[in-house]
RNA sequence: GGUCCCAUCGUCUAGAGGCCUAGGACAUCAGAUUCUCAUUCUGAAGAUCGGGGGUUCGAAUCCCCCUGGGACCGCCA
């Protein structure tokens, strides 16, 4: 093993930063961290039909917002770059060409139509699809033949039956069957490297000490085990996490699940930190009854092999409530800020910068209520725009609308009355208005709140007072009287 | 179909032979606080540890079989 520990992670840019992709670049992220190692980003855009600059982006961009800063990779460079595979591309060919050498790989000639043939016809017959080495030991002449045809020739990797086993990190001793695979390709006929063998010679030209990675790739580890021996690389140790799962059980996919970190977090709201939190307790614990860690905790935490083996069923309520507990501990300035982005109205925008102090007291009332960043743009608009409700709602359950119109017209005047409306002040003096109509104190103090909020859930009658202020509370009162008298 | 992986409350999980009449968290329900909602606090319900065999004085924990679920079987990554 290396002295060094470098792990990696090795996206491909075809498609959105992935909560999977997310979860293994966090059990990398803090594997290195914890032992002072290099975290290094290799992007795998070899494909060029799939892939595209926008998915780099945002992986690059979630991979920041969610507070993994790599050491090596794109933006930041590194001694074993190029960190993109597609400048990577002429490394490999002296590698197959020593394999070929060797007459440890060889040229196929095979036309997919054959391959495809092949495969259904093995399928039909119920044995599972394997090359059937038909190239494998081609004549000169049949070689030369093939070449004047101009047929076009991919590069296959020799397979001798054989057990191929490694130790797991997480998984245990794992052993696979190697005459089960045949000869798989290596190199595509258009001279692309394949998966397979490009990421064993950039894990190995890049020092990768340990391979940290899904569960879907335990068969590639047993190719590249034999792909690193005929090459004379050293394997880096391998630790396989188990999959998140949608509902159903079934890999975790877009279809069925938000799995977007752009889209489906970031943009409605959860907090970086809460989804790091979340997501690393997808198969991993602490041992202990704690499940709150920040990022700096989880890396003093953090142990490989404390990840468990059975896949988990990713659960969004749980990743709500731990978002709105995040939310909670932050500070209201904090929330404010944060939550800045997230009001989209426009007349709400203005008002919000217009009034910083008034924005602030605002936050600070709906602070508990809130799970989601994204929901303060409902919960605090009627602060600035004066709301909208039917008049029905201003008469609590028990009430009655003569008591209520009693209720509110007594609460202008006790407003009135008062300097200031501190909740010392406005407590004691609605409440007595209250005993001074026998009314009880929930009657008037649901119909303040409705008053000023519209709304049949909200922060309460003094705080809403207080916060709205003695002008605006009276003109809000006078619309609700004079949305009663009216009938 | 083949190979491999996995199996504790609805969900995430603790559990490395006796501390387990199985612990915690989310969700659920009830109560307290209360003008509503939320927060907070208290409590309840919820898992015969997938099933069956062993090993052992003793098994959720070790072994075997079965069952179930999943992943992979591409000139994608």
């Amino acid at each position: 093993m290396a002295d060094e520990i470098r792990v990696r992670i090795a996206p491909s840019p075809t498609g959105k930063f992935h909560i999977g992709t997310a979860r293994t670049a966090l059990f990398n992220y803090l594997f290195a961290k914890k032992f002072g190692g290099k975290f290094v980003v290799r992007v795998e855009d070899t494909d060029q039909q799939r892939h595209d600059d926008s998915s780099l982006k945002d992986i690059l961009d979630g991979l920041k917002w969610l507070g993994m800063d790599w050491d090596e990779g794109p933006e930041v460079g590194g001694p074993y770059g190029p960190y993109f595979q597609k400048e990577r591309l002429g490394l490999y060919d002296p590698f197959v060409l020593q394999l070929i050498d060797k007459k440890l790989a060889y040229r196929c000639y095979c036309t997919p139509e054959e391959l495809a043939a092949e495969r259904e016809s093995q399928q039909s017959q119920g044995s599972a699809p394997k090359y059937s080495g038909r190239c494998r030991h081609l004549s000169a002449t049949e070689i030369d033949q093939f070449e004047r045809e101009h047929r076009s020739s991919a590069v296959r990797f020799v397979v001798e039956p054989q057990k191929v086993s490694f130790d797991d990190l997480i998984k245990g001793k794992v052993e696979f069957d190697a005459g089960l695979f045949g000869d798989f390709v290596i190199q595509r006929s258009d001279g692309m490297p394949l998966f397979v063998l490009s990421n064993v010679i950039d894990d190995n030209l890049m020092k990768i000490s340990h391979v940290l990675r899904g569960e879907e790739h335990l068969v590639n580890t047993a190719k590249q085990i034999l792909l690193a021996d005929a090459l004379n690389f050293l394997s880096p140790q391998f630790g396989h996490f188990p999959l998140i799962f949608n509902k159903d059980r079934s890999k975790m996919s877009k279809r069925k699940n938000p799995v977007s970190i752009s889209d489906d977090y970031k943009a409605k709201g959860f907090l970086p930190d809460a989804l790091v939190n979340y997501i690393a307790l997808l198969g991993w614990n602490s041992g202990t009854e704690r499940e709150i860690f920040s990022m700096s905790e989880l890396i003093d935490e953090f142990e490989i092999n404390r990840v468990g083996t059975s896949p988990s069923i990713f659960d969004s309520e749980k990743l709500l409530w731990m978002n709105g507990y995040y939310l909670r501990q932050k500070s209201i300035g904090e929330v404010a800020d944060a939550g800045r982005e997230f009001i989209t109205n426009n007349e709400l925008q203005k008002a919000v910068t217009e009034e910083p102090d008034y924005y602030l007291n605002a936050i600070a009332l709906v602070h508990d209520r809130l799970k989601l960043l994204s929901e303060i743009e409902d919960q605090i608009g009627y602060f600035f725009i004066s709301p909208k409700y039917e008049q029905s709602l201003l008469v609590a359950k028990k009430s009655t609308e003569a008591n209520t119109l009693a209720a509110l017209k007594s609460a202008v005047k006790v407003v009135s009355e008062l300097k200031t409306l501190g909740l010392d002040e406005v407590e004691p003096a609605l409440r007595g208005a209250a005993e001074d109509l026998k009314i009880k104190d929930g009657e008037l103090l649901w119909a303040v709140r409705v008053a000023l909020s519209g709304r049949d859930a909200s922060p309460g009658a003094f705080e809403l007072l207080s916060v709205i202020g003695k002008e605006e509370s009276t003109k809000r009162l006078n619309t609700a009287i004079k949305k009663l008298s009216a009938r």
